[in-house]
RNA sequence: GUGGAUGUAGCUCAAUGGCAGAGCACUUGACUGUGGAUCAAGGUGUUGCGGGUUCGACCCCCGUCAUCCACCCCA
């Protein structure tokens, strides 16, 4: 045990049954991404670093990315997201593709960091996108998407909401108090760490940052304005949009939300549970409009949003939202062999069945009965066949229901048949 | 990068300076053609690693590694 390799700091082993969660949480991911319409899309894993110079947060690029040089030389980034890679691809084929264009994906990504609860250093992630199209029905059709997400896997408004705001109204009421462009961006990552201060320590803060008393008092009652999108065109329109569409119970106007990304430049979002003990974000996103022409291609307009795979499924965990009995084994059949007479006879049955598809487990040794009823139950194993000497020279072979405790002896020619009809029952 | 907690059997944990234990799990048998239940018998171990203090260390001290939690940042 002491000689077995850990595994690298903040990764995860996906072992069947974790397996079965990630895989059931990208079943869902897809189904809701495909009832919008948005198309399954992906990029390389690794990136050249100058995909990300200056276009990420700083720190996203500099202090998180895992970045190494190649054989040649030349320095490779593990991704740490997708959106620069989304905007290399559009960039790329623009004068082929059909907009606006509703693309999405889900695939891993990298990030060094310090591992702690809903947050690891090898992560997976939704991202969806729609490119192309600047009005604010767009960033409506993106939260309408996350309300569905969250009423498919079973998370109720109450559980979860979409917090939304603009950074355009914001900018716009910190220019009305004469604060300078340049300082604007420094507040907007203040703004966004209020929640994880108290008052007096973000007031302190905020002087120390360099605003008087008067203006730290009209930020504060900016920020506590929870009618303030009524100001904002676009975000009128928004919710006026998520009302059409029936979500307007899991979206809910914040002014503090301003996200932490340097390339949002209008309507800005977050997912976040509400009666909770997960002060961390679900999910987030908003509008980059500038994004495309900064890596090179004609200036687009574009919304999207990620939704790392930990949050979600620590959230689903607290409100018993994943579901049970997945991951068990995918075999409904196992066939047991008795000895070195009815092997072959065993086998042949075994493959009988898995031609019409039904899955079959096979035992490969003959240890004794008893045994391998045993591994069968815990296999999970829903049905177990004996061929013994009794069945060998009658073309028999006996059925065993191991959860509902009953077995018959059947001709083996209905097979088939039988397992069939006993698949078809409901288990009680 | 900063701060805090934890590390003992496969798992969950006890043992506060005096012979390392319990439950679960596991193996075998009761049951030579029948799993789950019951009963009986059985291995569970470099107490993360290295050093120190002590007659004696799982326990106290120093170092180190790992994990978890929080900060930073963010999905």
């Amino acid at each position: 045990m002491k000689n077995i390799i850990q595994p690298l700091k903040g990764t995860r082993d996906f072992y069947p049954q974790q397996m079965a969660v990630r895989n059931w949480l990208y079943g869902k991911i897809r189904k809701i991404s495909e009832a919008f319409g948005y198309q399954e899309y992906d990029g390389p894993f690794l990136e050249s670093i100058n995909l990300y110079a200056a276009k990420s947060g700083e720190e996203l690029v500099k202090e998180q990315s895992y970045v190494f040089p190649d054989h040649s030389g030349d320095l490779i980034t593990l991704r740490p997201e997708l959106t620069p890679t989304l905007a290399r691809m559009v960039a790329q084929k623009q004068a082929q593709l059909t907009f606006p264009l509703r693309w999405w994906s889900f695939g891993p990504f990298w990030r060094y960091e310090r591992p702690q609860k809903g947050r690891s250093r090898e992560f997976f992630q939704w991202n969806i996108d729609i490119i192309g199209i600047d009005s604010p029905q767009a960033d409506a059709e993106l939260i309408t998407i996350i309300a569905s997400f969250f009423k498919e896997i079973g998370l109720l408004s109450q559980h979860a909401r979409v917090m939304v705001n603009s950074r355009k109204l914001i900018d716009a009421e910190l220019a009305a108090l004469e604060i300078s462009p340049e300082k604007r961006i420094g507040l907007f990552k203040i703004i966004d760490r209020r929640s994880k201060l108290s008052p007096a320590e973000w007031e302190a803060y905020l002087l120390d940052f360099g605003l008087s008393a008067s203006q730290y008092k009209s930020l504060i009652s900016i920020l506590n304005n929870t009618s303030l999108w009524e100001k904002s065109p676009e975000l009128v329109t928004v919710f006026s949009t998520l009302k059409a569409f029936g979500v307007e119970d899991y979206v809910q106007f914040d002014p503090n939300i301003v996200r932490g990304l340097d390339y949002y430049t209008g309507i800005v979002f977050e997912g976040q549970e509400i009666q909770g003990e997960f002060r961390r974000a679900i999910l987030g996103g908003g509008r980059y409009d500038n994004l495309l022409a900064d890596v090179g291609g004609q200036p687009l307009p574009a919304t999207g949003f990620a939704m790392g795979d930990m949050v979600i499924s620590l959230i689903l965990e607290k409100y018993g939202c994943l579901p049970v009995n997945i991951g068990e084994n995918p075999a409904p059949v196992f066939i047991t062999i008795f000895d070195e007479n009815s092997r072959s006879t065993s086998y042949s049955l075994a493959m009988q069945l898995r031609q019409n598809g039904i899955n079959v487990t096979c035992n490969l040794e003959t240890e004794k009965l008893s045994k391998q009823l045993k591994y069968a139950d815990r296999l999970g194993a829903r049905i177990a066949l004996i061929v013994g000497p009794d069945e060998q020279n009658n073309h028999t072979v006996t059925i065993k229901e191991l959860k509902a405790g009953i077995q018959q002896t059947i001709n083996q020619s209905e097979l088939l048949s039988t397992i069939r009809s006993i698949l078809e029952k409901p288990l009680t």
